[in-house]
RNA sequence: CGGGGUGUAGUUCAUCGGUAGAACGUCCGGUUUGGGACCGGAAAGCAGGAGGUUCAAUUCCUCUCACCCCGACCA
């Protein structure tokens, strides 16, 4: 991609009214766009980032042998009031249909995903089966805040998992935790597995918490065996599994994994036949993930003074390629060269292109976009370039200060070996 | 939903009763080119919306909408 035809144009300040760090930067550097509380468009380089954390989540969901589809985001009311949740979940965006009939804006989906197994599963021969999606979101938050942190709308990863068992359910609960430990850590999110109340869904549950000044959340870490409680379980001041005293830390819940209660199986009729020809009810567990609110996540935690810095595996491109002199048509043509042989290597690359502005600019746009590697071609980069045997290109990661002057085969073997 | 704050150019902010100004960004011309360069010129505004007070309202008052912060809430 070429920054000249990149959509949009970073900002030098940040819209009144961002006030947190992720939506600052986010903003500022042209991941997303603001349209209302809560509510964000996703910008080019923004849902490509997306799609990354999307798709890291989408393997991990896939090795546990979850099938993905999408369910509707409107749904019919009749469903949510059978379950009571129509009254009962108080963030519920509610809207008439056509012929006057109650929607409801899905803020999750057992509502729809229970009737749909129940038509389908009938026999012990058709469990267990593991359904997710990738999909948006509404939950009519009294007040959302922190960019990307608390949404209205926002997107998520929703699995849903249906047993003949407990156990069986037990145990597939234990994959669905250390998916979502491999998810947290390829993209880059130091995730603390947390003891939770489980809400209407269940008594307990387990929360995946990103420790951060800008979490919501408070969750007790325990100083000796390392166990975290969020504060809403916690009865008195010691750790509950090893007595323990504990630290106090803010955080941000990206994931949530429940056991589900019985009571949505027994309110859609979700039973099964067994081996020996009785009906049973189905087993049933439930596995949320932030995509955005991840995102927003990740800038919390890593970003400094100049911009964010993307963790390789969800960076929008892998190498910033900054042009200088460009005037100088020797230079410009040596950095198109450069430019197509990153393309035809297949190194996702952001080249800034433009002409007439300044190196300081540029290099201020590669540090607020966060790309992990910047190469430089210029004048004195391509000094070199006349005589086959050295051109030396310019790399710095954006996570350190160090800068390189490498050829063009070690720059590659760089940027496409790590990560 | 309680408390507080803010709505003026694309963006950040000034003006605070006499009918709108800067910076950044944008466009044009020129000089520049390794950490947000410089000089000239230009375009850009129903002052969130409705009502009221006044000779006159961006400015004062009322209502409303939106956004931000603290708290409550967060299945």
């Amino acid at each position: 991609m070429k920054y000249s035809k990149l959509f949009p144009k970073t900002l030098k300040q940040a819209p009144s009214g961002a006030e947190s760090i992720n939506q600052q930067l986010l903003v500022r550097a042209g991941f997303i766009h603001q349209e209302m509380a809560g509510v964000y468009t996703y910008l080019p380089m923004g849902w490509k980032v997306l799609d990354k954390i999307s798709d890291i989540v989408r393997e991990e969901m896939d090795k546990i042998e979850g099938q993905e589809l999408v369910m509707p985001a409107l749904h019919p009311a009749d469903l949510w009031k059978k379950t009571g949740r129509f009254t009962s979940v108080d963030v519920l965006f509610k809207l008439k249909g056509a012929g006057g009939a109650d929607l409801v804006l899905g803020p999750t989906h057992e509502e729809i995903i229970y009737p749909l197994v129940a038509e389908y599963v009938s026999s012990y021969r058709d469990l267990p089966v593991y359904l997710y999606q990738i999909q948006v979101k509404f939950r009519n938050e009294p007040r959302a805040k922190a960019g990307l942190l608390r949404g209205r709308e926002f997107l998520m990863k929703d699995l849903y998992s249906f047993h003949t068992s407990d156990d069986d359910r037990n145990s597939y609960y234990k994959k669905v935790r250390e998916a979502y430990l491999r998810i947290f850590k390829r993209i880059g999110l130091k995730a603390l597995e947390t003891k939770a109340s489980g809400g209407t869904f269940s008594d307990l549950s387990e929360e995946f918490q990103v420790i951060t000044p800008s979490g919501e959340d408070t969750i007790f870490v325990c100083l000796k065996c390392g166990s975290v409680f969020n504060k809403e379980i916690l009865s008195d001041k010691k750790c509950s599994d090893c007595g323990g005293s504990l630290k106090q830390e803010k955080a941000i819940e990206v994931g949530n994994i429940f056991p589900l209660k019985r009571s949505f199986a027994e309110t859609f009729k979700l039973y099964f036949t067994n081996q020996s020809g009785q009906q049973e009810i189905v087993s049933a567990g439930c596995y949320g993930l932030g995509i955005s609110r991840a995102m927003g996540a990740i800038v919390e935690v890593s970003h400094d003074n100049k911009g964010i810095i993307w963790s390789e595996a969800v960076a929008p491109y892998r190498v910033h390629l900054v042009g200088l002199d460009l005037g100088d048509p020797h230079v410009e043509s040596e950095a198109e060269k450069l430019y197509k042989l990153f393309l035809v290597e297949n190194v996702e690359v952001l080249f800034d292109d433009r002409v007439n502005v300044s190196a300081g600019a540029k290099f201020a746009d590669a540090d607020l976009i966060g790309i992990p590697y910047r190469v430089v071609i210029s004048k004195k980069t391509c000094l070199t370039s006349s005589r086959n045997s050295g051109n030396k290109l310019e790399i710095k990661k954006r996570s350190e200060k160090e800068t390189k002057f490498l050829s063009f085969e070690k720059v590659l073997k760089i940027v496409k070996d790590s990560g």
